[in-house]
This record gives C-alpha cells, structure tokens and sequence, in this order.
DNA sequence: GTCTATAGGATGATAGAC
DNA sequence: GTCTATCATCCTATAGAC
C-alpha cells in the first residue's frame, strides 16, 4: 500500500518513453517530419534533447518509431471495426468514417505517413503491408457476410475489399476536407447500392442488353 | 528571321519564372516544404537565391505561387476528363486514373498539397474551392448523362458527385501505393454496377422483389 | 533583375558531469 | 539515463555591386 504511492514514478522507462511518443506524435503532426525540431519535442515531453538522443539514435529513428505504432494502432482499429460487419444495414461503417476524419491528431498523421511512404521506400513497403492486412481482414469479413445472405457479386471478395476500402478512404479524404458535403449515412447507402448493383451484373437479377 | 535567332533569349521574365517553378515543383515534391531548400531550388532553377528573393518575396510565397499553379492545373484536366464522358461504357476514366498515377511528380505534389491543406487553414479554403469546383464540374456533366439515359439515381448529382470523386481520389491512392492491386478497368466497372444499384434501390429500372 | 557575400539564427547531434 | 553546454552546419533572408 505504501508501496503503491511510489509506483508512477518508477518504471520511468517504458513511461517516458510513451510520454515521448505522445510528444513526437503531436509535434511531427503539427509540423511535419522536417518542420518538427528535435528541441521542440524535448520540450513537449518536458525531457531534454539528450534523454531522446539516448533513447532513440536520431530524429529518423523516433520518427519511424512513431509511424510503426501509428500503423500498428490503426490495423487494431480495422480489426474491430471490422467486428461489427458490413452488410447488415448497420450504421457503424458511418460511424467509424466520421470518428476518424474527427481527430485532427490522426489526419495529420495519416497525411505525414503517406506523404514520407511515397518518398521513402522502406515506410512505403510497411504501409503496403498495412494495407494489405486490412485488405484481408476487410475481405475476410465481407465473405463471410456473402455466405449468410448468398449473393454473387461478380468480383473476388478481395477486389471488392480494394473498392471498400477505396471508397472508405476517399470519402474519409472528403470528410477531413470539408464535413458539410458527406451526408452522415452516405457510405453505408452507397455500400448497399454498390452490392446490389454488382450483383445485378452478374445477370443474376437484372436486364442487360435485351 | 535573324530576329528569331535572339527571341529564346528574350522575355526572360516569364521564361525564368517558368524555370523557377518547375525546379520548385521538382524540389518541394521531393523533399517537402520544410525539407527543400532555396538554395537548392535555386541551384535546380539555373538561378541564383537572390534571383528567387527578387521575385517571390519569401520561400512561402514561392510555395504558394506553386499551389496555386497545381491546383489550377488540375482543375482543367477535371473540365477535360469530363468532357467524355462517365455512363458511355468508353474505358476513359480508368484512363485517367493510372496516369494520374503514373506521375511522381504530381504523386508527391497531390501529398504535399493535402499535407499542407490540413495544417495551414489558407491552403485549406483554396483547396475546399477547388473541390467544390471539380465536384460542380462532374455533377453537371452527370447530370446530362442522367438526362440521355433517363434513370432515377435516388440522389443529388452533387451528392453522386461526391461519391464518384471519393471513389476516384481512394482508387488513386491504391493504385499509387501498389499498382498491382487495382485491376485497370475496375474504376469503371464500378462506376457502372454504382450506378445501377443506386437506380435499384429506387424501385425505378431494375426487379427488386417482384 | 541577377549575381556574390554574408548576416543572424535555428538545427541535429555530441560530450561530459551527475 | 538524464541533464546542460556546445559544436558544426545549414537555413532564410538581405545588402550591395554590376
């Protein structure tokens, strides 16, 4: 019990390590990668330049660091958001969009990872392999929506994940830009449409060239 | 004639402008804002820093003069793109996907625009402008599609829009992060399959539960 | 208008005390 | 492991010759 009043202040390592993390996550956000001095990050995380040299080597390596967790956190996300399910006229597919476009945190740093995986090569390969893992994860979920309601879609489930996710992301694009011209049930609508479309090419349902 | 000879070496003011900002385009695509260099624009430019101060008053004037440039650029390819047309089955969007995305440069140049929009609320107006404009662009062009075809979508051209450009922008950076992901006439399939599913749902053409 | 030279300041990284 | 102090370098911007 006595102990327990010492506790927050041991430990200090994995602690201040997060408190760095926090730190860099909001000053490379706010100022990008080369905007963002390591001083700057010191002094949010009330350590001093040494303690982060010491940690981490250079400014590159807090920084990638950052992007790997910022990644990690969102594969979590899709994960369970992914829980939930695509097709079953529920509304979290909004829900998730417009919580993400939300935090100004995540847009910046979802802008600073993409805009550093196009110039550097090694970011680029992690952030395909995200991708790919939510592709899958998506696709996943999405066959076995297709299996309960039995339609054809025309197209392999992970093609349609590749349309999902496009969709999701250009949509998240339109949100963060400007909120007023994304209705707060226009993905889930355009899912549903999208679906019954597809399967009425299959000829399934619908009239082609009669 | 032998006037002609002297006519390449004339006009250098807007000759040099030119040069300037294709060098700043080259160097703040590759390296960000904060992380180009005048110096280094100037040395790609053929011109001196002094050069660059003299006509852009400040490096963020250059980089602004740029934007702007990018963006006005891009707004006329939207109104050429257009021009052809989205229902006629012609396999052009796709087209102007993938070589939208074959470029690099605009690649870096789209991620810096973006990058820069989120931080700076300036950047942000003209780019919300811009978009509104591409989006009242592709509604119109809908809209007389609609009109030819006479289907009920089930909502605003301006909302359709909104969904065409979400789906174009998400295809986009798949295809730019791994090209191998978005089969070359998926844009379009999807397009169409959109479009008949949204018309489904309004009970208008297609059999929905006869 | 464009050059060279330089001012004035900030930056990434290190050294060494504790 | 964390601090302070400092180095060497680079950067934006300006001054002044031509």
């Amino acid at each position: 019990m006595a102990q327990d009043r010492h506790r927050p202040l041991r430990n200090g390592a994995a602690r201040t390590r997060a408190r760095l993390l926090e730190a860099a996550a909001e000053v490379f956000a706010e100022q990008g990668y080369a905007g963002a001095s390591v001083d700057e990050i010191a002094g949010a995380a009330g350590v001093s330049v040494g303690s982060i040299y010491s940690r981490f080597g250079s400014k590159q390596e807090l920084f990638e660091a950052l992007m790997s967790e910022h990644l990690a956190r969102d594969v979590a996300r899709v994960r369970d958001g992914m829980a939930v399910g695509l097709a079953e006229g529920v509304s979290t597919p909004d829900d998730i969009l417009h919580e993400a476009a939300g935090s100004r945190r995540r847009t910046l740093l979802d802008a600073e990872t993409w805009v550093s995986a196009m110039r550097t090569p090694a970011l680029r390969r992690a952030l395909v392999e995200y991708e790919a893992a939510a592709r899958h994860e998506t696709s996943r979920t999405f066959a076995e929506q297709r299996g309960h309601i039995g339609v054809d879609i025309g197209m392999s489930d992970e093609e349609f994940a590749t349309v999902v996710m496009a969709l999701y992301q250009g949509l998240l694009r339109q949100v963060r830009l400007d909120p007023d011209v994304v209705a707060p049930d226009l993905l889930s609508r355009v899912l549903m449409a999208l679906v019954r479309g597809l399967a009425a090419d299959t000829g399934d349902a619908a009239p082609r060239d009669r």
